[in-house]
DNA sequence: CTAATATATGAACACATGTTCATATATTAG
DNA sequence: CTAATATATGAACATGTGTTCATATATTAG
Protein backbone atom coordinates (compact mmCIF):
# COMPACT_ATOMS: atom_id res chain seq x y z
CA UNK A 1 0.00 0.00 0.00
CA UNK A 2 1.50 3.50 -1.16
CA UNK A 3 1.83 5.74 1.97
CA UNK A 4 -1.40 8.04 1.38
CA UNK A 5 -1.22 12.24 1.34
CA UNK A 6 -1.47 14.15 4.67
CA UNK A 7 -4.85 15.14 3.85
CA UNK A 8 -6.24 11.33 3.39
CA UNK A 9 -4.88 10.63 6.97
CA UNK A 10 -6.71 13.30 8.47
CA UNK A 11 -9.73 11.79 7.40
CA UNK A 12 -8.79 8.16 7.86
CA UNK A 13 -8.30 9.43 11.51
CA UNK A 14 -11.46 10.87 11.63
CA UNK A 15 -13.25 7.91 10.34
CA UNK A 16 -11.54 5.37 13.10
CA UNK A 17 -11.81 7.58 15.82
CA UNK A 18 -15.71 7.66 15.56
CA UNK A 19 -15.64 4.27 15.12
CA UNK A 20 -13.71 4.29 18.52
CA UNK A 21 -16.46 5.02 20.92
CA UNK A 22 -18.49 2.18 22.45
CA UNK A 23 -21.89 4.47 22.29
CA UNK A 24 -20.89 5.51 18.49
CA UNK A 25 -19.90 2.30 17.62
CA UNK A 26 -23.20 0.39 18.65
CA UNK A 27 -25.35 2.86 16.97
CA UNK A 28 -23.33 2.02 13.62
CA UNK A 29 -23.44 -1.79 14.57
CA UNK A 30 -27.45 -1.00 15.29
CA UNK A 31 -27.81 -0.52 11.90
CA UNK A 32 -25.29 -2.06 9.81
CA UNK A 33 -28.31 -4.57 8.34
CA UNK A 34 -31.73 -2.80 8.26
CA UNK A 35 -32.47 0.70 8.43
CA UNK A 36 -33.46 1.61 11.84
CA UNK A 37 -34.90 5.31 13.65
CA UNK A 38 -33.23 7.16 16.11
CA UNK A 39 -35.85 6.80 18.69
CA UNK A 40 -35.27 2.75 18.25
CA UNK A 41 -31.42 2.44 18.06
CA UNK A 42 -31.96 4.47 21.62
CA UNK A 43 -34.56 2.29 23.17
CA UNK A 44 -32.95 -0.76 21.63
CA UNK A 45 -29.12 0.90 23.32
CA UNK A 46 -30.90 2.35 26.42
CA UNK A 47 -29.92 5.71 25.23
CA UNK A 48 -31.35 8.85 24.89
CA UNK A 49 -32.57 10.07 21.74
CA UNK A 50 -30.31 13.69 21.90
CA UNK A 51 -27.21 11.33 22.42
CA UNK A 52 -27.86 9.25 19.61
CA UNK A 53 -29.00 12.03 17.80
CA UNK A 54 -25.56 13.86 18.18
CA UNK A 55 -23.85 10.71 17.73
CA UNK A 56 -25.77 10.13 14.70
CA UNK A 57 -24.63 13.51 13.22
CA UNK A 58 -21.00 12.94 13.55
CA UNK A 59 -21.43 9.35 11.43
CA UNK A 60 -23.56 10.78 9.14
CA UNK A 61 -21.39 13.98 8.47
CA UNK A 62 -18.55 11.42 7.88
CA UNK A 63 -20.53 9.01 5.89
CA UNK A 64 -20.35 6.27 8.36
CA UNK A 65 -24.30 6.04 7.91
CA UNK A 66 -27.11 7.86 5.88
CA UNK A 67 -30.08 9.25 6.86
CA UNK A 68 -33.50 8.83 4.84
CA UNK A 69 -36.57 10.64 6.44
CA UNK A 70 -40.09 8.82 6.36
CA UNK A 71 -42.43 10.95 7.61
CA UNK A 72 -41.57 11.92 10.77
CA UNK A 73 -38.98 9.47 11.40
CA UNK A 74 -35.73 9.19 10.57
CA UNK A 75 -34.01 6.28 9.34
CA UNK A 76 -30.28 5.54 9.25
CA UNK A 77 -28.01 2.96 7.82
CA UNK A 78 -24.68 1.90 6.76
CA UNK A 79 -23.40 4.28 4.53
CA UNK A 80 -21.79 1.60 3.00
CA UNK A 81 -20.17 -2.20 2.00
CA UNK A 82 -16.86 -0.59 2.99
CA UNK A 83 -17.97 0.12 6.09
CA UNK A 84 -19.38 -3.05 7.18
CA UNK A 85 -16.09 -4.61 5.83
CA UNK A 86 -13.88 -2.54 8.00
CA UNK A 87 -16.04 -3.72 10.32
CA UNK A 88 -16.07 -7.75 9.60
CA UNK A 89 -11.90 -7.02 9.29
CA UNK A 90 -11.45 -6.20 12.74
CA UNK A 91 -14.00 -8.63 14.22
CA UNK A 92 -11.71 -11.43 12.22
CA UNK A 93 -8.73 -9.90 13.95
CA UNK A 94 -10.11 -10.03 17.42
CA UNK A 95 -11.19 -13.71 16.77
CA UNK A 96 -7.86 -14.56 15.66
CA UNK A 97 -5.15 -16.56 18.45
CA UNK A 98 -2.64 -14.47 19.99
CA UNK A 99 0.86 -16.23 18.19
CA UNK A 100 3.42 -14.97 20.06
CA UNK A 101 6.17 -16.16 17.79
CA UNK A 102 4.86 -15.31 14.92
CA UNK B 1 -22.75 -9.80 10.36
CA UNK B 2 -24.37 -10.93 13.41
CA UNK B 3 -24.70 -8.13 16.66
CA UNK B 4 -21.23 -8.95 18.00
CA UNK B 5 -21.18 -9.33 22.49
CA UNK B 6 -20.53 -6.37 24.72
CA UNK B 7 -16.94 -7.62 25.40
CA UNK B 8 -16.06 -7.11 21.39
CA UNK B 9 -17.60 -3.91 21.13
CA UNK B 10 -14.93 -2.52 23.94
CA UNK B 11 -12.20 -4.18 22.05
CA UNK B 12 -13.22 -3.19 18.74
CA UNK B 13 -13.41 0.31 20.26
CA UNK B 14 -10.47 0.06 21.48
CA UNK B 15 -8.96 -0.98 18.08
CA UNK B 16 -10.58 1.90 16.25
CA UNK B 17 -9.73 4.66 18.44
CA UNK B 18 -5.77 3.69 18.65
CA UNK B 19 -6.28 4.85 15.02
CA UNK B 20 -8.52 7.22 15.15
CA UNK B 21 -5.20 9.58 15.93
CA UNK B 22 -3.67 11.01 13.79
CA UNK B 23 0.24 10.47 14.81
CA UNK B 24 -0.35 6.88 15.84
CA UNK B 25 -2.05 6.51 12.52
CA UNK B 26 0.83 7.73 10.49
CA UNK B 27 2.95 5.50 13.04
CA UNK B 28 1.14 2.39 11.85
CA UNK B 29 1.80 3.53 8.27
CA UNK B 30 4.97 3.94 8.53
CA UNK B 31 5.80 0.67 9.63
CA UNK B 32 3.10 -1.27 6.95
CA UNK B 33 5.12 -2.57 4.39
CA UNK B 34 8.60 -3.35 6.13
CA UNK B 35 9.87 -3.24 9.73
CA UNK B 36 11.11 -0.26 10.87
CA UNK B 37 13.25 0.88 13.87
CA UNK B 38 11.45 3.26 16.66
CA UNK B 39 14.45 5.97 15.90
CA UNK B 40 13.42 5.51 12.19
CA UNK B 41 10.04 6.16 12.31
CA UNK B 42 10.35 9.20 14.81
CA UNK B 43 13.04 10.82 12.46
CA UNK B 44 11.31 9.92 9.37
CA UNK B 45 8.17 11.67 10.89
CA UNK B 46 9.27 14.37 12.77
CA UNK B 47 8.67 13.08 16.44
CA UNK B 48 10.17 12.46 19.27
CA UNK B 49 11.40 9.00 20.25
CA UNK B 50 9.52 8.82 23.34
CA UNK B 51 6.09 9.60 21.69
CA UNK B 52 6.57 7.27 19.07
CA UNK B 53 7.36 4.85 21.78
CA UNK B 54 4.77 5.70 23.51
CA UNK B 55 2.37 4.80 21.37
CA UNK B 56 3.59 2.15 19.52
CA UNK B 57 3.13 0.37 23.02
CA UNK B 58 -0.28 1.12 22.67
CA UNK B 59 -0.39 -0.30 19.05
CA UNK B 60 1.82 -3.40 20.14
CA UNK B 61 -0.89 -3.95 23.33
CA UNK B 62 -3.82 -4.02 20.68
CA UNK B 63 -1.57 -6.18 18.54
CA UNK B 64 -2.38 -3.42 15.67
CA UNK B 65 1.85 -4.23 14.94
CA UNK B 66 4.37 -6.88 16.53
CA UNK B 67 7.72 -6.25 17.85
CA UNK B 68 10.87 -7.75 17.00
CA UNK B 69 14.39 -6.96 18.37
CA UNK B 70 17.54 -7.07 16.51
CA UNK B 71 20.28 -6.26 18.53
CA UNK B 72 19.48 -1.97 20.00
CA UNK B 73 16.87 -2.00 18.08
CA UNK B 74 13.18 -2.88 17.90
CA UNK B 75 11.86 -3.27 14.77
CA UNK B 76 8.18 -2.61 14.34
CA UNK B 77 5.82 -4.22 12.03
CA UNK B 78 2.06 -4.68 11.17
CA UNK B 79 0.80 -7.09 13.17
CA UNK B 80 -0.97 -8.77 10.07
CA UNK B 81 -3.33 -8.69 7.13
CA UNK B 82 -6.36 -7.49 8.79
CA UNK B 83 -5.04 -4.35 9.98
CA UNK B 84 -3.60 -3.71 5.93
CA UNK B 85 -7.30 -4.69 4.69
CA UNK B 86 -9.24 -2.46 7.30
CA UNK B 87 -7.03 0.36 5.84
CA UNK B 88 -7.46 -0.13 2.40
CA UNK B 89 -11.35 -0.54 3.16
CA UNK B 90 -11.56 3.11 4.55
CA UNK B 91 -8.94 4.65 2.21
CA UNK B 92 -11.69 3.20 -0.97
CA UNK B 93 -14.65 4.79 1.37
CA UNK B 94 -12.53 7.78 1.40
CA UNK B 95 -12.17 7.96 -2.35
CA UNK B 96 -15.35 7.24 -3.47
CA UNK B 97 -17.49 9.89 -4.54
CA UNK B 98 -20.24 11.37 -2.39
CA UNK B 99 -23.51 10.45 -3.85
CA UNK B 100 -26.62 12.20 -2.69
CA UNK B 101 -28.79 9.59 -3.97
CA UNK B 102 -27.48 6.83 -2.99
C1' DC C 1 33.17 -2.88 35.02
C1' DT C 2 31.92 2.15 32.21
C1' DA C 3 30.31 4.57 28.09
C1' DA C 4 27.25 5.03 24.38
C1' DT C 5 23.15 4.07 21.92
C1' DA C 6 18.23 2.58 21.48
C1' DT C 7 14.06 2.04 23.51
C1' DA C 8 10.78 2.29 27.29
C1' DT C 9 8.29 4.34 31.15
C1' DG C 10 6.11 7.63 34.82
C1' DA C 11 4.12 11.96 35.96
C1' DA C 12 2.01 16.23 34.84
C1' DC C 13 -0.16 19.41 31.88
C1' DA C 14 -3.17 21.04 28.10
C1' DC C 15 -6.62 20.02 25.28
C1' DA C 16 -10.23 17.33 23.14
C1' DT C 17 -14.59 15.04 23.56
C1' DG C 18 -18.71 12.30 25.30
C1' DT C 19 -22.66 13.19 27.95
C1' DT C 20 -26.61 15.69 29.92
C1' DC C 21 -30.17 19.14 30.01
C1' DA C 22 -32.87 22.53 27.94
C1' DT C 23 -34.60 24.09 23.81
C1' DA C 24 -35.41 24.35 18.84
C1' DT C 25 -36.95 22.49 14.49
C1' DA C 26 -39.62 19.33 11.50
C1' DT C 27 -43.64 16.54 10.32
C1' DT C 28 -48.29 14.84 10.76
C1' DA C 29 -53.02 14.79 12.88
C1' DG C 30 -57.22 17.34 14.10
C1' DC D 1 -54.09 27.46 13.17
C1' DT D 2 -52.67 24.09 17.84
C1' DA D 3 -51.15 19.68 19.75
C1' DA D 4 -48.30 15.78 19.61
C1' DT D 5 -44.43 13.19 18.14
C1' DA D 6 -39.67 12.63 16.27
C1' DT D 7 -35.41 14.44 15.63
C1' DA D 8 -31.86 17.96 16.02
C1' DT D 9 -28.96 21.38 18.26
C1' DG D 10 -26.35 24.57 21.72
C1' DA D 11 -23.99 25.13 25.98
C1' DA D 12 -21.68 23.47 29.95
C1' DC D 13 -19.53 20.06 32.65
C1' DA D 14 -16.67 15.99 33.64
C1' DT D 15 -13.60 12.89 32.03
C1' DG D 16 -10.26 10.96 28.97
C1' DT D 17 -6.06 11.30 26.38
C1' DG D 18 -1.98 12.96 23.53
C1' DT D 19 2.18 15.22 24.42
C1' DT D 20 6.41 16.66 26.78
C1' DC D 21 10.17 16.17 29.97
C1' DA D 22 12.90 13.57 32.95
C1' DT D 23 14.42 9.21 33.97
C1' DA D 24 14.89 4.19 33.68
C1' DT D 25 15.99 -0.05 31.28
C1' DA D 26 18.25 -2.83 27.66
C1' DT D 27 22.02 -3.95 24.50
C1' DT D 28 26.58 -3.65 22.59
C1' DA D 29 31.44 -1.85 22.47
C1' DG D 30 35.84 -1.19 24.84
Amino acid sequence: MQAPIESSISELADLFRLLGDTTRLRIVLACLDTPIAVNDIASTLGLSNSLVSHHLRLLRAARIVKADRHGKQVFYAAADQHISGVLADMLEHIAEPHTDAD
